[in-house]
DNA sequence: TGCATATTGTATTATAGCATACTAATCTAT
DNA sequence: ATAGATTAGTATGCTATAATACAATATGCA
């Protein structure tokens, strides 16, 4: 290894962005008491409302003690309710409430704003080149073999 | 908003692709009992052993109690050293113990390969102009003057 | 010298996420 | 039909990080 060029290493830049990007948007929607990951499952919900935990989940890609926690969050402030599945009586399906409509436009404006921030300086097919290899190391990622014993 | 291509979202983007190297990383170093954070300690202290706290938190680019956290840790498993500054009483400095030498190689590696893995198909020039961009993208976030009212 | 201010590290609390284990319900294969 | 496997959601414990507040110590200025 040379001299230590953190600075240029790839998995500790992103994890750097990424940090970043998280603290400038907490802040940002710290006045509507919303986290990132809770402002994330509702954009989910509005896409598609009613889904189950599980399916949530697995479009979240997180485990689904983590988006338990989330939930019961968001339905404490009365944005979300779980309701039961009529047909399966182990399945909850999540439902946004009326009390979103008002938030999530500000919210995606935020979103919005953030991103063009992120980006300034970038010319438009840089900032296709970017996403596109951002989307490519991810699937590089995802077809690592979970615990490939040791290399 | 078009039909919300989350996918090509440039924030959602660097958050999935930290998660995953996250959660990639964090498996192969189980088995040291040594997390991902915790490495990132150890790597800063190998450039320069004996910083202060604060030096050191400052960094990391995280708060100092986190830090604090983390040296826990690390001082339990014997990594790591608290000493007392001679000067100003309030001050500790944190020290690597011998300990750590033989892992530090290991750990490495796993670093190098990983990044490899993630930026496998990307060519020498995309991988360093990927590593640019992502340099501008940070330069750009920390350059937003905290809670900047409403847009 | 002495008082206001700043800095260091810690304690505490809250959110997020992972892993593991558990209960209840459903499904499958015999 | 029933035993075994699978799935849904939850409980619990651990690490990480942020925010805030605090005690001890230094520093600077009048």
């Amino acid at each position: 290894m040379p001299p230590t060029t953190h600075e240029r290493n790839f998995g500790f830049l992103i994890h750097d962005v990424a940090r970043v990007i998280r603290v400038v948007l907490d802040q940002r929607l710290h006045d509507l008491e919303l986290t990132r990951s809770q402002w994330w499952v509702l954009l989910h919900l509005l896409r598609r409302d009613g889904m189950t935990q599980s399916e949530l989940a697995r479009e979240l890609e997180i485990g689904r003690p983590s988006l338990g926690a989330l939930l019961d969050h968001l339905e404490r402030k009365g944005w979300v309710e779980r309701r039961p599945d009529s047909r399966d009586r182990r399945v909850k399906r999540v439902h946004l409430t009326p009390k979103v409509d008002p938030i999530m436009a500000f919210v995606n404006e935020v979103g919005a704003t953030l991103n063009r921030q992120a980006l300034a300086g970038l010319a438009a097919d840089e900032q296709n080149r970017l996403i596109d290899n951002l989307l490519a190391v991810k699937a590089n990622l995802l077809q690592i073999p979970p615990q490939p014993g040791a290399e």
